[in-house]
DNA sequence: TTGTACGCGTTATCAA
DNA sequence: TTGATAACGCGTACAA
């Protein structure tokens, strides 16, 4: 077992010092061809590759990125940590990542064990408790401390970061907006409590898209799903609060649902009824996952773009990171942050007309 | 914008010794509680935390993870992810990642990168391109920089490491067995070629329940899928591919397949020619994700407990680590590496009788 | 009870 | 052309 070489057992090895062979191996001409070479094939020999972590002291930077998320058995945060990933690791970075799992705590605890040195800046999208619990010191701490964050989807305006954000209003506007011109007089929708900002603001397009077509909103036709329910393990649960939404109202000819689960789950309750999709009820989703590809019809949907959000949000890092290095020359420069909005796209498939 | 405070400044600030405020930091009862009270006092004021750089250099250990997988986006890595940030996570360590996306290159240099200090071990699941070329030699070196692998579902029986594999085999042959018992005559395998360990496996599996069974295996039956087909973007030629397998094979009234996109694919074909699932053909696949729960019908299936096999990889691999610190005080002793076999479970759901 | 010195692995600066 | 020294932040053995 050959452990892993350092600079000062190759010196030791050479008799040299340590930074002769330093610099002989950064090709500094400093150094007389000879030893230059001589370090150099000793250290090809061993396989010298220099300590990332005694680096990363040095340097005070480490290359590496931390991400927060809710989440990573689900699609869209997959594809975004893929979007992530690509762009870290072809300018060099790492990517280190903690879940939350939709707690405050575990979410609290994840960026401080990490904001300790372990990486140069966040990206991150926020839990739902920590949402519910409007509790955002964490974020502010860290912005102090000097470590830039990245916000995605999941977003608190009042926080001093750039974000990147899919452009939620209208991408259910034009959902909606699809459903109304084909023909659909009774849409309902499926969305989560007010708190989730993603929720509400397609709420939000979806009431705008009703009332600039002249259909006045029916409190009754809109489900506001509860987070517990809001998960893998509580699949009947969510089944069962959908087909108890829909026995009240039987005259839904339309039905926009604030992510695939939902969508597909509603779908599921609409077969019960032995009505068709998409002739009597037409469906569309939001996420565009393998859920709405594979089921059955094919699920219309509002496609989110995951891994463009995440290729953003590393640029949107990165670039603050290597500016910061700039800036602490030039000294203090008012701070501008940018939220990126990705567009959605719709992608028609057998759900509706 | 208060930066993250050091020992060395809390030193300056109260004119005592760095030595001192470390000790009186950790408690220490050298210290006289007078300083001990005011060093904390101040520490807790500037919210100091020790830099986890600094301490990965002292220690030579970095309570990190790397974690190498092909691909994100897919609900068995996501799963197995989960499990090992779980486990990691309530034992102190951070869990960091690095994505093959299928490639012998990208896999190399991602070990490579992060094997220079950043991480104490790695849990990994092989690339396909890896298996095909047959060179491994990036593990080995690995393993003898002293820096222990976890191989997980995807693994190579020569290396030594710890390994976590699903009973491909038994598995399969269960599955294949039930067509049988449900009273099956001609049933067809939709598989990987042969150097995807797993696909190997469940292959022979079954072939082995057709033998023991006194049913002759008809080569024809079988259809062995290219790596290129193998992914999202190619859903159509997958589709294809089965397709024409199908019209070959006119005469299936089973299907096992060794994954969910194998098998969902199938049985979109299967509706196209008007037969009914699962009474004119019955259908198997192998991993419980998302696709198995939501597609119509439910998809009997062969689940693989992937959450279970990432905490059982993270314990592996922490015991060792921890155990490595005792190793060196005693000297060396035989490696003993071993092979944890997750039982896998037949979830039965609609696609079967 | 407190402080000095050293080492973890590296690089940069300055001296020889 | 080479080497000694300091520094990154921390913990600890040893000296005072």
């Amino acid at each position: 077992m050959k452990r892993k070489v350092t600079l000062k057992q190759i010196a030791r090895e050479l008799d040299v010092s340590i930074s002769t062979v330093s610099k002989a191996l950064r090709h500094s001409k400093e150094i007389s061809e000879d030893t230059r070479e001589k370090v150099q094939a000793f250290a090809k020999l061993y396989n010298y590759r220099p300590n990332n972590i005694a680096l990363s002291l040095k340097n005070r930077k480490t290359k590496t990125i931390g991400i927060i998320i809710p989440e990573i058995v689900h699609h869209f945060f997959s594809k975004v940590i893929r979007g992530i990933e690509l762009i870290a690791n072809s300018r060099g970075y790492n990517v280190i990542i903690g879940l939350s799992n939709e707690s405050f705590t575990k979410e609290v605890i994840n960026m401080e064990m990490l904001a300790n040195g372990s990486i140069d800046g966040f990206i991150l999208s926020i839990s739902k408790e920590t949402l519910l619990q409007q509790d955002f010191h964490h974020f502010n701490e860290t912005i102090n401390q000097g470590m830039p964050i990245v916000m995605f989807d999941r977003v608190i305006e009042e926080i001093n970061c750039d974000k990147v954000i899919v452009d939620d209003l209208k991408g259910s506007k034009k959902a909606v907006e699809k459903l109304i011109s084909n023909g659909c007089k009774n849409i309902a929708i499926i969305t989560t409590k007010d708190y989730v900002s993603v929720g509400r603001l397609r709420t939000q397009g979806y009431l705008e898209a009703l009332q600039e077509n002249k259909i006045s909103a029916n409190k009754s036709l809109i489900l506001k799903i509860d987070v517990e329910l809001d998960s893998e393990d509580h699949l009947e649960d969510l089944e069962n609060e959908i087909e108890q939404f829909f026995k009240k109202n039987k005259n839904i000819d339309g039905i926009f649902a604030v992510n695939e689960l939902y969508a597909v789950t509603a779908m599921k309750v609409v077969r019960k009824y032995d009505l068709k999709i998409p002739d009597n009820i037409q469906v569309i989703g939001f996420t565009d996952g393998v859920l709405s590809k594979h089921s059955r019809p094919g699920l219309t949907t509002v496609s989110q773009h995951a891994q463009e959000m995440g290729e953003k949000a590393a640029e949107l890092l990165i670039e603050r990171l290597e500016l910061e290095v700039e800036k602490e020359e030039y000294g203090e420069e008012e701070e501008h942050y940018q939220t990126v909005v990705i567009e959605t796209e719709l992608i028609e498939r057998d759900s509706t007309k």
